[in-house]
DNA sequence: CATGAATGAGAATTCATTCAT
DNA sequence: GATGAATGAATTCTCATTCAT
């Protein structure tokens, strides 16, 4: 009989594996899409049998959707935190678009797979998961309308209107690095700065407009 | 031997054919996804057999690119003819929000395509896919370099960037939409107010920002 | 366009496909089961790629299904023609005896496979496939009544029990012999000798009895 | 150093696990059919690991090889027994029906196996079970034999025929039970009557015949 | 042009069996 | 003995594409 200790090892061996296989996924799904994917190339690049990948999960899907409920909500939560802080609305505007603009430098794949793969199937996806991206929309609205109670914003517009034009613009800058619409060149630190100067820009849009006053 | 007009007969319906084929294509994509359908099916949904669908393509893949080109080729020159007005920045962007807004509801399947099958795909996108939608960025941008030398923007911002910003906004809307994250109760005149109001909204806050001045 | 003959016999040439399909499944399901038999091994003993397979059938369990109907079918056709003879009720079990007994001899795998293969999975039938076997009882439960009404058979027994006796004795013959239990040694003649014995010996103490009067 | 009670202790559990893994095949066979069954529903089904069936077992196939030898023999035992008692030749052939008739009822699960999965697939059958099969078979047309030299029954019929006359009537009774093609209404006593009716209908045609005399 | 039968590469998924712990 | 993670052979089924008619 395997002593406790064995068994929890065990445990944890289990969960390190499902996460080889999650983080596999991820980089297979980056390069080749989901449907350009085997099975068993995520298995070999987790260094796994394909069978086992069955052991885990139900079936491709389930990685998929598994790759989002776990990592969406990370990132929701980093949102979050954002927005219960105590800054000024354009400090946390900016910290947002920080966030959504560093992600894809920091964890590339994985936006890749969110943008193409993700956000696609969403269509015959489960409610869940559109409520889940729409709590994103609830979040950045709630920043605004919370500006708009302290004065820092204008309280003639709809916040749940207001708040696409803030995701938007950074979605699509997003969309469009990961697309290779925009190209980089540069080093980090040039790299760094664009993101920077990017994400002051579509602040002070959003805040003071781009209209000549 | 048929005469000359039976064969100009016959070349019009071999387009008529064609279109078909794109139009039932357009429907079944934007149904079950790319992927997700079969050829068969989007015979089927043309009334064809199809083995025909190979006289006039030459595989899948050629139909969805023919359906982007084609149709995003009308799209841009929608778009030109805005920029190329002369009447205010203001209403060129007001003209292009209600343009991309009522996109949706007037060709919903085409824009779901586009949106789910053909922009988020583009990593195997032939290059001038890429050029082609960078073009939608490069007139936008114009329209927006215009209004700084004509005074009616800001100059000390990118139109670069600044295009971003509005189109993001715009496509986040749609794709919202057509996720069904946004859900717009009411009959038809409802939802033709509630586009104007976003459409108002977005050049709002862009031109004149959502701080409180 | 193809003139109507040649869509005719094209149609003809296609249920003759079809016809092949089955008769293949036929031979190879008897050999090796149907758990153990691949689509491929039918394809290849039709002659044809599996693919086609799937062309005629939905899978693998139609293609068992519709041997079923089709054959078991045309056996009923053969019993109720006897039912509904103007024999003597012996003469009409005699013939029911000879048909059952021979049918293995003249369709030994047709045969096998029934009694293999669809009398098991008989469990998830749907219960078409179930009041189809009925059937049978039902018209030799009718011979028996027809015969008690016309004072040949006892009165006293209920023939939906009695029907039984008869079509289990006939059965366990042929399973037997399926399985092997029987060896029938000798030629064409031996073996026919060997059944009408049988079907006579089976028929004389159904309607006799075995009991010393 | 465990004691030798220890030991002794540990077969018996042994013993029972093993006994435990049989039991619940049959069941869990007699629900999914022999490969609709995985080695793991076993094993869940009987409460244990499913790495633990190999311990017992050498693969699948020995689980069902093994129900078959064993509960055979022990019905065979049984028939033994009746044979070889000093009854009259009816009396055993009534006892006889009402073993093979009552075995559904008290060990629904493991007939249905028999019939579906050991029975109807001994094509693969190692020749013992075939003769495993055959000893009943002679063991009835013993009983058959010795009745007819005691005078009781007809010496002019062969046994070795007059027994499938007898096993397969009762065989089909049961088979029709389990595939539902007879549906007995009625409680637990209802039941027993039906069965009994149909034992001494059994009987009574085997022994005087269903003409009228 | 039109049809749809025919092909077969390709992928997902299952599950018996092994084996390290 | 007991566990269940790991393996990978095996098979079904799909569907884009070709081609004879």
């Amino acid at each position: 009989m395997p002593t406790p200790t064995a068994t929890a090892e065990r445990r944890r061996q289990a969960r390190d594996k499902r996460q080889q296989i999650l983080d596999a996924a991820v980089v297979v799904f980056a390069r080749t899409g989901y449907h350009g994917s085997r099975v068993s190339d995520i298995a070999s690049e987790a260094g796994i049998a394909y069978g086992l990948v069955y052991h885990y999960f139900k079936n491709k899907e389930e990685i998929l959707d598994t790759i989002f409920q776990e990592r969406w909500g990370g990132f929701l939560e980093a949102v979050d935190s954002i927005a219960e802080g105590t800054t000024s609305t354009e400090d946390k505007l900016l910290s947002l678009a920080a966030l959504i603009l560093n992600a894809y430098r920091v964890r590339g794949d994985w936006v890749k797979v969110l943008v193409f793969e993700i956000q696609r199937s969403s269509r015959f996806a489960r409610p869940e998961q559109i409520r889940a991206v729409g709590r994103l929309f609830q979040t950045v609205a709630g920043i605004l309308r919370a500006g708009q109670q302290s004065g820092e914003l204008r309280r003639d517009l709809d916040p749940d209107v207001a708040c696409y034009v803030f995701i938007g613009a950074l979605d699509i800058v997003v969309t469009s690095r990961v697309l290779d619409v925009i190209q980089i060149e540069g080093g980090e630190s040039e790299q760094n700065e664009y993101y920077l100067k990017v994400a002051r820009t579509v602040v002070d849009i959003f805040l003071n407009g781009l209209g000549s006053s």
